[in-house]
DNA sequence: GTCTAATGTAGACACTGTCAACAACGTCGA
DNA sequence: TCGACGTTGTTGACAGTGTCTACATTAGAC
């Protein structure tokens, strides 16, 4: 039991602000909501983020590290097309599992970027999951071309989860049976548009 | 001159809410803003809309008619494997022309849809335009299997718009060539993925 | 010990959504 | 004509919020 670590307020934010966000919704996401729920006065957070705009930036953050060391910790392959799929897999799944964090990331308006370095540093690593895979999967080729393909990709995953994580899909009458099915099908058409090199 | 219209109240506050969250973002939208932008009192709203999340909710219907009219208004054509390639393009248009509009529709938390019901109808007619053409060019093919297809078709052009007007790309250091690009790309792995009928 | 910086508290302000009471207004039946 | 009535808009109030300022506490360095 290290003296120095009753887990410092700072942290303890991001975890009650998370905590909010699923309970109530990003809406109801307030400094002092926070505050009452860590037994703190209204201010105390406010030592550490100086807005509320900075709190939900750490929050973000933290969902992009998640996100990524979920990405990571995929089943390995050293097939890199076989591994391109694994990764699919994992994005599905984890939008699949996390629907309140997946639209965090994806789905909501960024607090004023340009002051939040942390959140655009996990952002990118994230993204550079998928670089890494199309790099050993497409060796030698410009990594313009790579940042071409990565978002081809992206934009078909990201479509699907989108869609099963936003609203509207909720209220178009359509049949569970379909809306379970396309995931598999949107990663074999992936590996069908990689194939001619 | 029609004595009875001087634009009732009513429709001015969507068109006012719109121009809040076009100048200001969706966060900064609330009631008394809008009353102050037409010049009445702060409850005058308040009297044709119960909540704020029934202004929003009439906000997004209202959008949701526009990107169906914008859908229906492509360039004609009797070749239905053509014209899906038009809705494509058009769908795509429409996101780069008003990605405020778009987000709103689909990267927005909906207001507490069941209480409306325009909303959810608007919703559904704009999904319909997609499911009519697919309907013209699968001929004799059951419901379930056409919903099939227009989730998955939806799935990808709509993730190639979700990240162009999300926030998340801005920071990612992607040439802007390459973001451009993808758009016929995926429309034409689209058609690709159509035609094994 | 004292000084200092970090951390948390208390009070205030403007802003918001929302409720209740009230005023202006046209409509319609007597 | 007139008065009851529903519609629409106004005014005032309340609690909740972000944020500013001033103050208290506390831990560590000298």
């Amino acid at each position: 039991m290290s003296k120095k670590a009753p887990i410092p307020l700072k942290d303890s934010c991001v975890e009650a602000a998370r905590e909010v966000i699923a309970e109530k919704g990003l809406e109801a996401l307030s400094l002092r909501e926070v505050a009452r729920k860590l037994g703190v006065s209204h201010q105390a957070p406010y030592r550490h983020y100086p807005s509320r705009d900075h709190l939900l930036a750490a929050v973000m953050a933290r969902c992009f590290e998640d996100f990524r060391m979920h990405l990571e910790s995929r089943p390995t392959s050293v097939d890199a097309e076989h591994d391109l799929g694994e990764l699919g897999r994992a994005y599905l799944q984890y939008a699949n599992d996390h629907p309140l964090e997946y639209r965090l990331m994806f789905s909501t308006p960024w607090p004023a970027p340009a002051e939040h370095p942390d959140l655009v540093r996990n952002a990118v690593f994230a993204f550079d999951v998928l670089r890494n895979v199309l790099r050993l999967l497409a060796g030698t080729m410009p990594p313009e071309e790579i940042d071409q393909r990565a978002l081809f990709i992206w934009s078909c995953v990201h479509g699907l989860c989108g869609i099963r994580t936003g609203d509207v899909m909720q209220h178009l009458a359509i049949a569970p049976s379909v809306t379970d099915l396309p995931g598999e099908q949107v990663l074999a058409m992936i590996s069908l548009a990689m194939r001619p090199v």
